[in-house]
RNA sequence: GUCCCCGUAGCUCAGCCGGAUAGAGCAUCAGAUUCCUAAUCUGAGGGCCGCAGGUUCGAAUCCUGCCGGGGACGCCA
């Protein structure tokens, strides 16, 4: 079922062909003045030069062509030559109703699904997950979902950082505390303990101690480097004390994701390529793609027309450890490989775009073979309310964990400020404070372009009116209640009749939007196109109901009308929720 | 220094492959509940779209320069 705006631009562009103009200016878009019209043209103002004609006389001579569709109830010039389009109601009736008997609400599935990698670029072992963490959790769950709905065979990996010099850091730490420890005993002959001599509290005190440590002694970065590169040689204790921390990061990360509900089908980290990486380094040294340079072994990325300076990637550092440049080519070839994908998106923050470009260069130099597109889905900084980069009030990072129950706790509160699930179970009400929590911490990261840097300020991340995540929750249960309240009584939905009041109208005009928010959301990767459109969609359904009393109405067909735009708006808000990663609650 | 991202209402942000009167939320002020969940709805005020040039019939949008914020720039990730 082709999207409302398609539709019209199919009539528009055939009306502009038929008056000798280039097709493409029929383009049909939204109104900008919703006084005027619903839809509007403003190819006439572009073609004028073409047609060697006024604008306003090519604009005439389209709508003259358009005039007579019995779909449009009003064509019409404004201006210099914009053309107004207004449709008429039984054709809008007539559309809503295919949208709502579609299952889809008239999303197309992708004719070609393609074979799509999702790259969360993840969080490291032995740090915790902090806020900064959410932003490439959110953003790429989201896409994830938007590439599933829309056919794409979709595959995401959390690939953790678990394999570059932060190991060799937190390895040489351990060797320096617990020198008795088996794993630093070359002649030690095994097996090594089952259990890890360090908890998660102490592997996560233990990082920061010895990066700050390093960073003021030079001998310390040394034993780092040269533990990274026994433990990527496969020094046997190291591998089974990296092992331990792995263990404990990734099931403390499970907990993490689990609670904010993202979940990936490949739990993958830069450690898994390894075995990759010699021939793949072999053979790019063969093949004189690679080459040595000061001691390192790199590949020349630059070309010419770059703006600026394109450093080489180094594929082997001088001490022979590999850093992640190389981790992530290994990434690409054992992709290739498994599922040959023909689009991987890296989900990671925009600082890293030059990286990104490198790797992306050589691969295309030779450094893998397939077809894939690379694609860097960057996103900006969080700040805190300074503009800085954010703190907690005592200085630290804020963790995950924390913010969530923070905001489960506020959402709790607040049900009892507004008197809401006053009387249902403890445990309901629980849970409907961690969906609201959750949701209001998703939309008020996700509703930003994800490019910009944005302002992470925890009073307004705990605000629930407004453009919010709860408010669009609220508009959902709201739904459903009056849907069981309709039912109670015995009312279905029945056949969407041409609207009366003018929000009955800007619903529907509303819910035929649903498919174009998708493809743009899709197109540009930004869910924050998604966030945009489902607000729209909630507040038009919130100014119906204040408008439109359903369950009172005393004409049964309108009433039964009004329950299919209502049960039709909350599949939409379900949809888009999921496609956000928001769970809605049954009721609130 | 070079390059990248950002600069729009008091605050937080949309709008940016040119188009009509630049939108939303928060905050402020004024209203709405004998009836479907007021975490709602209605209305008002609030803008040299960072600055200056340029292209164009037309610029928040494209180009150039400058200013301000953030970031990246060879052996961390």
């Amino acid at each position: 079922m082709p999207c409302l705006s398609a539709l019209l631009s199919d009539t528009v562009q055939a009306a502009f062909t038929a008056a000798g103009l280039p097709a493409e200016l029929g383009q049909v878009k939204l109104s900008d003045r919703p006084d005027l019209g619903q839809y509007q043209t403003n190819g006439a103002l572009a073609a004028a030069k073409l047609a060697r004609k006024p604008p306003r006389a090519v604009a005439e001579g389209v709508a003259e062509i358009l005039d007579g569709d019995p779909r449009l109830a009003g064509v019409s010039i404004a201006g210099p030559g914009f053309i107004n389009l207004t449709l008429t109601d039984a054709f809008l009736a007539a559309h809503v109703a295919d949208l709502a008997a579609d299952d889809r609400l008239g999303v197309e599935a992708v004719r070609d699904p393609q074979t799509v990698i999702l790259d969360f670029g993840g969080p490291n072992v032995a740090k915790p997950m902090h806020v900064g963490h959410l932003r490439a959790s959110i953003i790429g769950d989201s896409l994830q979902r938007l590439f599933r709905h829309l056919g794409h065979r979709v595959i995401s990996d959390v690939h953790l950082g678990d394999w570059g010099y932060p190991m060799g850091l937190l390895i040489a730490e351990m060797a320096r505390r617990r020198p008795d420890l088996p794993y630093f005993d070359a002649g030690f002959q095994g097996p090594y303990p089952a259990d890890s001599p360090v908890g998660l509290e102490d592997l996560e005190a233990l990082y920061p101690e010895a990066a700050a440590a390093a960073q003021a002694e030079p001998e310390r970065r040394r034993q780092a480097s040269a533990a990274t590169a026994a433990l990527q040689s496969g020094r046997p204790g190291y591998r089974a004390l990296w092992q331990h921390f792995l263990d404990i990061s990734v099931a403390a990360m499970k907990r993490d994701f689990d609670a904010l509900g993202v979940h990936f089908d490949l739990f993958k980290g830069e450690a898994d390529v390894d075995p990759l990486i010699a021939p793949m380094v072999e053979r790019l040294a063969d093949h004189a793609i690679a080459e040595r340079d000061e001691g390192a072994l790199v590949i020349r990325v630059a070309e010419d027309g770059d703006k600026a300076e394109v450093p080489p990637l180094i594929l082997e550092k001088a001490d022979g450890g590999v850093m992640y440049a190389t981790t992530d080519l290994a990434t690409i070839v054992d992709r290739v490989t498994a599922f040959d994908p023909d689009l991987v998106l890296y989900v990671v923050d925009q600082r890293q775009h030059l990286h990104f470009e490198q790797v992306f260069r050589a691969a295309r130099r030779g450094a893998i073979s397939g077809h894939a597109r690379l694609e860097h889905i960057g996103f900006g900084t969080m700040n805190g309310t300074d503009g800085k980069p954010f703190k907690t009030r005592a200085g630290g990072v804020m963790k995950l964990q924390d913010l969530l129950s923070m905001a489960t706790e506020e959402a709790e509160a607040r049900l009892g400020e507004a008197g809401l699930a006053a009387d249902y179970p403890a445990e309901e009400r629980a849970e409907i404070a961690r969906l609201v929590g959750i949701a209001a911490v998703k939309f008020a990261d996700l509703q930003n372009w994800r490019m910009s840097n944005y302002i992470f300020d925890l009073d307004r991340f705990m605000r629930f009116e407004g453009r919010t995540g709860p408010y669009l929750q609220y508009a959902a249960v709201r739904i459903r209640s009056l849907l069981r309240k309709a039912a109670a009584q015995d009312l279905r939905p029945g056949a969407i009749l041409p609207p009366e009041a003018p929000v009955e109208r800007d619903l529907m005009l509303t819910l035929a939007r649903l498919p174009d928010a998708v493809a743009v959301a899709a197109a540009k990767r930004a869910p924050h196109e998604l966030c945009d459109y489902a607000y729209d969609l909630a507040q038009g359904f919130s100014r119906f109901y204040a408008a439109c009393h359903v369950l009172s109405a005393d004409d049964a067909d309108r009433q039964a009308s009004w329950l299919m735009l209502a049960h039709t708006t909350e599949r939409a808000l379900d949809r888009l929720l999921d496609l956000l990663g928001i769970a809605v609650p049954e009721r609130m």
